[in-house]
DNA sequence: GTCAATAGTTTGTCATGACAAACTGATTTC
DNA sequence: GAAATCAGTTTGTCATGACAAACTATTGAC
C-alpha cells in the first residue's frame, strides 16, 4: 500500500522503504509522492508534511528526503518555500499569444480540453458588440457562452458573438470543438485580430463556475477577429483563471 | 585572485571562500567554476578537478561541492559520469524576439507618465536574473524598483535589472527618462524579447504603494530584452494595477 | 484596533563520516 | 595477443547532527 505522505490528520503507521531494492530510497519516496498528487490523494495547492516529520515516518534520513522533495520541486510539481512548507504546485497553462483558439492549443499541450455550452442564442447585438463586428446597432448575433476545462478543472469562461447568418452553429458543435474549427468549416479563416489582455477580481458567479474563490484574481482578454476582406467573423470576451493562466509572447522589432 | 579549480597540474594554494559572505559557500564555487569554464581556463570538453580534491583544496566539505557542481549540471555547464570524473560541456544556444517601454507608450498617449525612484544599487543578481539575462551567476547587476504614474495617479510598479557596467544610469535619469530611451542613448537598442502575462491579487506592500485594496488584481509582466547581437540587456518584472491598465495586441496570421 | 515583539515552525545550509556502483588502467593468466 | 582479474579512482547514496533564515501565529503594549 502506498504510504500516506500528505500532512497526517491521524496517525499512520509509515510505510517502510524497500531498502532491499536497487532504486535508491530518494527516489521511491519521490515517486510515492507524486503517485499520490496524480492520483490527487495530495490535493494541489495543499502543503505536504513537513521534512522533519515525513522523514521520520518513512524511516529515512532528512537529506533524502529533502532529495526526494528536491526531485518533484525540480519537476514542478512541489513548491518549498522557508518557514511555510512544501505545496503542490498548480499546473499552469501559459499560452503564446498567436491567433489561435484556446481550445486547439489545450489539445496541442495534451491537457485534455473540455467545453461545456452553457447558453447558446441568437440575439440583438448589444452596442459594444455591434461596434466591435461592424454590423448595425441592434443587429442579430448567435450568442454563446462557454466553460472550458483543461484537465478535468475549469480554465476559462468564454462569452463569443459571431454576427447571424455567417455560421450555423450548434450547441453540440460548440462543445466538440473550438470555435475556430467550427470557423474555418464554414469557410471562414480569422487572419487579423485586435485583442486586449488585462485582469480583474472574480464575481460570485464566475468564481461559482470557474472553481475560485470570490475576488480572486481572473485574467481577461477581448477579442475580435477579421479575415483577409476585412469580414468582422468573432467577438470575443474570455475570463481565465489567473492562478492557471498566463499568455506568453515573443516580440521582435525589425 | 580565482582559483584554479581545473585538475591541477601543480599544487595550487587554495582559494578561501568567503565564509563571513551571505552568498552560500556552494554558490560561491559554482561561481568561481563558472567563471573559469566561461574565460576557457577549464576547456570545453576537459575534466575539472575529482570532488574530494576540489572540497578539500577549496576548504568546504565534499556535499557542499557537489551541491555546486549539481547547480552547474543543472545549468548544462558540467556532466558527471561515475568513475569517471565532471567534465565541461558545450554552452546551449538561444533565441529571439521584441517591444517597447511602457514610458514611451504613455507619452505617446498624452499620460503624463512620471517615475518615481524607489530604489536603485548594484548587488548581485539574483539566479533567475542572472539566467535571464544570461550573466554568470551572482553577476553584479544595477538593480532598480520604480513606481509609474499616469495622469497624477500610479500604475505600475517596476523591478529592472541591468548587467552592471552596461549602463550607466542615475536615479535623476530614471525618473526623468523610461528605460528604452536610456538604453538607446547608451547605443543598446532592444530587438527582441520575451515575456510572459499574466495576473495575481496584491501584496499588502504593493497595495499600499499602488494606491490599491489589499488583494486587489495585478496584471504581471515579466520580460527579457536582447539587442540585434544577441546581448541580454534588460532584465523586468512589473505589475500594473489592472483597474488601469491592459495589454493590446494586434495579431495576424500569415 | 494597530503595531511591535516573541516564539514556534519549516526549509536552507553546512559539516563529518561511511559504503556502494561505475569506470579505467594495470597486471596476470592462458 | 586476448581475456580475465584486480586495484584504484571518482561519483552516487545515505546517515547523523547542528545552526541559520524566512515565515506565521500569538501575545503584549499603546
Amino acid at each position: 500500500m502506498s504510504p500516506d505522505l500528505s500532512a497526517p490528520r491521524s496517525p499512520v503507521r509509515p510505510v517502510e522503504v524497500d531498502r532491499t531494492s536497487p532504486v535508491p530510497l530518494y527516489f521511491q519516496v519521490a515517486t510515492r509522492l507524486q503517485e499520490l498528487i496524480e492520483k490527487g490523494e495530495i490535493g494541489v495547492g495543499s502543503r505536504i508534511e513537513n521534512e522533519v516529520d515525513l522523514a521520520e515516518r518513512l524511516g529515512v534520513s532528512r537529506p533524502t528526503t529533502r532529495r526526494a522533495i528536491q526531485y518533484l520541486v525540480e519537476r514542478g510539481m512541489l513548491v518549498r518555500k522557508r518557514g511555510v512548507g512544501t505545496s503542490v504546485v498548480h499546473p499552469k497553462v501559459r499560452r503564446p499569444v498567436e491567433l489561435s483558439s484556446l481550445y486547439d492549443d489545450l489539445r496541442a499541450a495534451d491537457r485534455t480540453p473540455r467545453t461545456e455550452v452553457l447558453d447558446l442564442r441568437t440575439i440583438a447585438a448589444p452596442p459594444e458588440v455591434a461596434a466591435a463586428l461592424e454590423i448595425e446597432p441592434g443587429g442579430e448575433i448567435v450568442w454563446f457562452e462557454r466553460l472550458r476545462y483543461a484537465g478535468g478543472e475549469p480554465l476559462a469562461l468564454m462569452h463569443n458573438a459571431v454576427p447571424a447568418g455567417l455560421l450555423d452553429v450548434s450547441a453540440a458543435d460548440l462543445a466538440e470543438f473550438g470555435l475556430y474549427e467550427l470557423l474555418r468549416r464554414a469557410g471562414l479563416v480569422p487572419r487579423i485580430a485586435n485583442q486586449v489582455i488585462g485582469a480583474r477580481s472574480a464575481t460570485t458567479a464566475e468564481a461559482t463556475v470557474l472553481g475560485e474563490r470570490r475576488g480572486a484574481s481572473l485574467l481577461t482578454m477581448v477579442r475580435t477577429a477579421w479575415d483577409a476582406e476585412g469580414q468582422a467573423l468573432e467577438y470575443g470576451s474570455h475570463v481565465y483563471r489567473a492562478s492557471r493562466y498566463s499568455f506568453e509572447l515573443n516580440l521582435s522589432a525589425g
